[in-house]
DNA sequence: CGGGATGTTGAGGCAAGTCAATCTAAGTGG
DNA sequence: CCACTTAGATTGACTTGCCTCAACATCCCG
């Protein structure tokens, strides 16, 4: 666990290994992933008070750089260019919570977890993975989480798209991708997010 | 319509009144809102390119001052302040797009209803309504693809929580909140957002 | 007063959820 | 090295909430 929802949070970190998943959720026990976050990627909120608006817990065994956010919020002062480059990652996550939200609000489940997997896989290619594989630290209840769906649907839409030919599973955190044009055709995706680092929360 | 998705987008706007929808289009003609915006919001990207990620279009007659781009960017080199209140208006949105995230992926239809005329009603109430009323300028369409439902899905919900007593609706665009606990405990939304202006795009 | 657009209501179907059984793989201890 | 355990994943049977399709109601606006 990095931080939780509604907790103070004393530093600002960018992943150096590793994976995270932010989430937040409801009293009865339902959660909502809003995002993954991978090597390279910061983690923290820009603002001066920040009490976290979601929790932030490690999917794998991590490495990160932590700044203080006082030292952070001295840098952001000294340096102009530094809020205009956050700025334009904010921008960017904004655009990529937009598609999220295309995903979950108007899609069905194997087009969800198709994006799931071409998104994923772009992601990896950047990070220097040359093979059509996409490895998913996560368990099947995170994916669920992610695309609002249950892990039975995940499972079943799993095994649907290895059926039809468009993926192999050889392990469950594991996912060979057979025929990505067709995946992208499913997945509907209009960009792929062109940037490379993502800020979380 | 005010920029259409793909386009070049030659201004900053600050809607000085009325309300503009922000949505994506899937090929086959489904649609996602992601957001409205209101009296005193920006609309545009503080991106240097540009090319709208979504598309904008009036929601009601509107009023807007305009920047032309070059200019707007002329103010964020110029002025450092203006970077740093930019990010937290985006990191506000951020926040936003979460709690969004979070209502159609793991909420059901009344909550989800519940959810929007609350955040609603406390727009308006910031914009200085005193009364327990909700005005809605958009059409059930427009309800449904920003909740993720269908037109008649929405209409049921409304029937649903008028039949409860929850809510009135002495016309479909003029809704008056009998019992706002009762509402806030179905949205069961964490943390209404406590900015006054928003980011949109 | 029509007539078109928007909203509501009803009947029935289906995609995804729920509940439950089974399978798999990774420990763990005898 | 092999039973036993346990957590996660898959699969099946059944249920249900939302969608689809269709009919009807309401409201503008000439």
């Amino acid at each position: 666990m990095i931080f939780e929802e509604q907790s103070a949070v004393h530093d600002v970190f960018i992943l150096t290994d590793g994976m995270v998943k932010l989430y937040r959720l409801l009293e009865d026990g339902r959660r909502q992933i809003t995002g993954f976050l991978v090597t390279g990627d910061i983690l923290g909120s820009p603002k001066r008070e920040a009490s976290a608006h979601c929790t932030a817990q490690a999917v794998t065994d991590l490495q990160a750089c932590a700044f203080e956010r006082s030292a952070f919020f001295g840098l952001l002062l000294r340096y102009r260019d530094l809020a205009l480059r956050l700025l334009i990652m904010a921008t960017d996550e904004i655009e990529t919570q937009h598609e999220h939200t295309v995903i979950i609000g108007r899609k069905r489940t194997d087009e969800r977890l198709a994006a799931f997997l071409v998104t994923l896989h772009a992601r990896w290619t950047e990070a220097g993975e040359t093979e059509e594989v996409v490895h998913l630290p996560m368990s099947r209840a995170d994916i669920g989480d992610y695309l609002g769906l249950t892990i039975e649907s995940v499972s079943r839409a799993f095994s649907r798209l290895k059926g039809a030919g468009v993926i192999d599973i050889p392990s469950p955190h594991r996912i060979v991708l057979r025929n990505l044009p067709a995946l992208h055709d499913l997945a509907g995706l209009e960009h792929l997010p062109a940037r490379t680092v993502t800020l979380g929360l």
